[in-house]
DNA sequence: TTTATATTTTAGTCATCACTAAAATATAAT
DNA sequence: ATTATATTTTAGTGATGACTAAAATATAAA
């Protein structure tokens, strides 16, 4: 079976997941929103599904598939990182992640007895 | 130009990327060390170096490599994870974000001991 | 039941890619 | 210069995988 980090490093899965991140959406909203076949975000979507990172609710003839980031694990961060600085070609994505880390230090050296643990 | 993402994604690269995370190996080393030929290993650093995920100094004959870390964004995190667990199809790579994320939780709530996410 | 709607599944095509073997390039040693 | 060592590059192969079109399945509406 795909593992996940295989699975969201395709462009169009990244997508789909995009979609359904925090919405629930039916199998065909999905489709429409992409320039793909039905049977294409389908097959998708299976995958997504046998390897545990979207759920899947059963409503008459509609699907609603809606994303478990908890099953991502540190992956959750890279793509939101990917999300929120709009290009998902990570171009600057180094850089975010350092200013995150900043931020963390900053965050934690404040609350812990003001000791200030240096960084460069 | 592959994404860092895709490229992180490839089992082969990642052994490849753990072998020189903090060590600097000759190609030919890192080679000898995996079940494939000189040739493909050849491929691979070139994808990896052009993609600037890993760094390369010449010295004589040899062709020394090594991964940088700072390129990678928040994917340093999981392939860290990977490594720690020592699976590398990320199993209960879910689980270990949820702790760390717990982690994270209470030292910001509570006075954190100094104890600074990452390591050593 | 018949028809329409929503989704999955199957078969086949095309591109990508990891790999091997061999040729090419480059530096060092004799 | 020749030989050995270290690496890259090229050409070709096989497997994987994303996609389309069409067939199959399932539920709802007429």
């Amino acid at each position: 079976m795909a593992t996940p980090l295989s699975l969201v490093a395709e462009p169009r899965r990244r997508e789909i997941l995009q979609l359904i991140w925090r919405q629930e959406r039916a199998a065909g909203e999905i489709a429409s929103l992409l320039p793909v076949t039905f049977g294409a975000v389908s097959q998708h979507l299976r995958l997504l599904r046998e390897a545990g990172l979207v759920s899947m609710r059963r409503d008459g003839q509609r699907h609603f598939y809606v994303a478990r980031p908890e099953q991502f694990g540190p992956l959750v961060h890279v793509l939101e990182a990917m999300w929120v600085t709009g290009l998902d070609e990570l171009k600057s994505l180094a850089e975010a992640e350092e200013r995150a880390s900043a931020r963390a230090g900053r965050a934690t050296v404040r609350r812990s007895s003001g000791r200030k643990k240096g960084h460069p």
